[in-house]
DNA sequence: TATGAATGAGGTTTCATTCAT
DNA sequence: CATGAATGAAACCTCATTCAT
């Protein structure tokens, strides 16, 4: 379960979210509450994972959790929020650095990808798969973040379409590129033989995205 | 939650399945409580759904559905069995019937559609999206399964890389092309603006996979 | 599971009992459903058998049983009058046959071993193992043939005393013998190294009741 | 059911194992109910024993049970082996203490009444009539206790055997000795006409093991 | 803040029994 | 007589949650 190591500008950006308050610091018991749980509900599912599950990884009983969290799915939505917002900040500010428009959906594709793999916290897989598991009231206001991301993705796509590189819809191509980018989750792993990079390099290619 | 009807060639397909003894009658006591787990567990999970929740679906009391099965798990086993074998069938008849790459790659795209979305039979999202409520034992007999129908993929995919069709490896392109059509389920209905022939398109489009 | 063959005076005296009614034919299929249903609840007990086990024992569906008993427990029932009643006549007969005291305390231990371990019906044990199992009515039912079998040991005890066998009251002693007796069921076994016969002359010798 | 009340030596001897951590606090939640089941499981039997029942018993809900203990076959094999430990531990005392071999017979026998009869504990009966409710596993582990339990009782009958007193094999009249203890519990009652004393009597006078 | 015993609703599963065929 | 699908009550057990300490 070796987790790649953030990078030294990750740990600054994630510094600066956690002084924000966007983000719990993942050294505070909260935070390490947070980041046992979407480690287990990525393995075994947010049903599939009892809070005395969380407890003992994380090395406390069951019943102080509740001082942390009213409720267990709070706990999801935290871990959800988190994910977005974290990988929401690097997206923005790898778009700002970059100006032509393969080059900015190279970023977001990486971006996106180093969030599913756990770097920077794993809690990002479980948007899609364990949606499900949120109340309503909960998925709309996880919905709203969501959005904005999704806003950043289809910017993007739609100077891709306007200046030729693709021919599909914004709206289509985001939804193709979701479902492959969230499916690597199941097969790709960080350390195998492929590197992350050269995954990112085959999905433009793939995309037909491919800078000159 | 209108589904599609299926036509007149699906039903004969089906009923030769039936009577193969590889799928169940889906007018049987058995067949409709597939069924109505397969929708269910679609809808919430099948963590989510109880024993109580299917029986009153189809009319029974919790305690008769153990007639049929011996436990819960193994009602999801068959309905990711029947799922694979209905879409396997209709995917190796369609492919023997079609002779150039991109025909075939668009009838394999058609059908892995068809059954994402419903026509005969729900279970076939399930079979990512519920994977891990599978034990160990049962995951192993469905992956045997599974790996006849990835393995036509691969096979045309492989055709579509030696004829120049596209650049990306067969294995990854596999991947993403799961990864986008299983998303399809989350956000593609059946009736809406989009039809599913144009959807299939589209996605032939992206896949740089056009007839000519 | 080798049962020890009955003699042909035992299957004689079946024979006849079963003529008075008093017996169920062991070769009908109530009979066969008696003998299983004795052999699985001294293997795992009157609550650990499920009719299906019975039925499975003897080649029907669990429903059919209900064409022959009324309810489970009424098989417990039957199986245990029917060990009563087929002891209780050996038992007689032998007495009958026999003049001394020592002599009839032989005969009954060797009876009621017999019927313990299995010589035409596993029943025996059941009466002791399984008595808590019967309803109070049935208890009632069972303790009135359990009476005349009691009395005859005790006729026999009282003897003894009276001649100087024993210095121990026929009631206790016949309350030890009973314990005695019926823990062989849970050590001894017919074709081990310790013959039935030789069983028989221990226990005389420890009861102090040995045949000059 | 009124129990006969421990006497002082015996809950220093109790307090004695339950600081050694052998057997537990009778005071304590797990304690009461390991006496609750106890009890019940003699009355009505491990199986017709539900775990509603023993909660109402002890007084707290079901669920509550499987806080103390991981499943219901757990109390039975914890009220079988503090049985056997806190019998042992008196057996142990008094043999200690006595130098000739009726003395030390008459101590074994009457420990083992006292331990039947459920002066400390009334688990000792389900020894023997619960024994088959115990998984292989658990029989297993409690066999190991039993056997030492067994050995003093071996060791007792080898010296008696020795020294003339009897002339019935130790493991045969053991077996008699166990067989005829244990149907005590069907018709002694402590507080009935004949004294607890005064059956320890009769019974070293039906094995001709008398204290001159 | 942490503990751990207790809650209580609800889960899956078992099983004797019924009854139309 | 036998079948086998269905019943329905009740079993064991789980688990998020509470709360006195």
């Amino acid at each position: 379960m070796s987790q790649a190591q953030p990078s030294q500008t990750q740990q600054a950006e994630l510094a600066q979210l956690v002084s924000q308050g966007l983000v719990t610091d993942p050294a505070s018991p909260k935070g390490r509450l947070l980041a046992a749980s979407a480690q287990l509900f990525k393995q075994k599912g947010f049903a599939g994972t009892t809070v005395r599950d969380i407890a003992a990884e994380v090395g406390i009983l069951s019943g102080s959790i509740f001082h942390h969290f009213p409720n267990k799915e709070s706990i999801l939505k935290a871990v959800m929020a988190e994910a977005i917002l974290t990988c929401l900040a690097r997206m923005e500010s790898a778009v700002a650095k970059l100006e032509t428009t393969p080059a900015r959906f190279r970023a977001l594709v990486r971006c996106e990808l180093e969030a599913i793999h756990g770097i920077s916290g794993v809690g990002f897989t479980l948007l899609t798969s364990e949606w499900r598991c949120l109340s309503a009231d909960s998925q709309a206001e996880i919905l709203k973040l969501r959005q904005r991301y999704e806003g950043l993705h289809r910017e993007v796509l739609a100077d891709a379409k306007a200046q030729g590189w693709t021919q599909v819809e914004p709206f289509l191509l985001r939804h193709f590129m979701r479902g492959a980018l969230a499916e690597t989750s199941n097969w790709f792993h960080l350390n195998g033989d492929l590197s992350l990079e050269d995954l990112v390099d085959q999905i433009c290619l793939a995309a037909g995205m491919r800078p000159s």
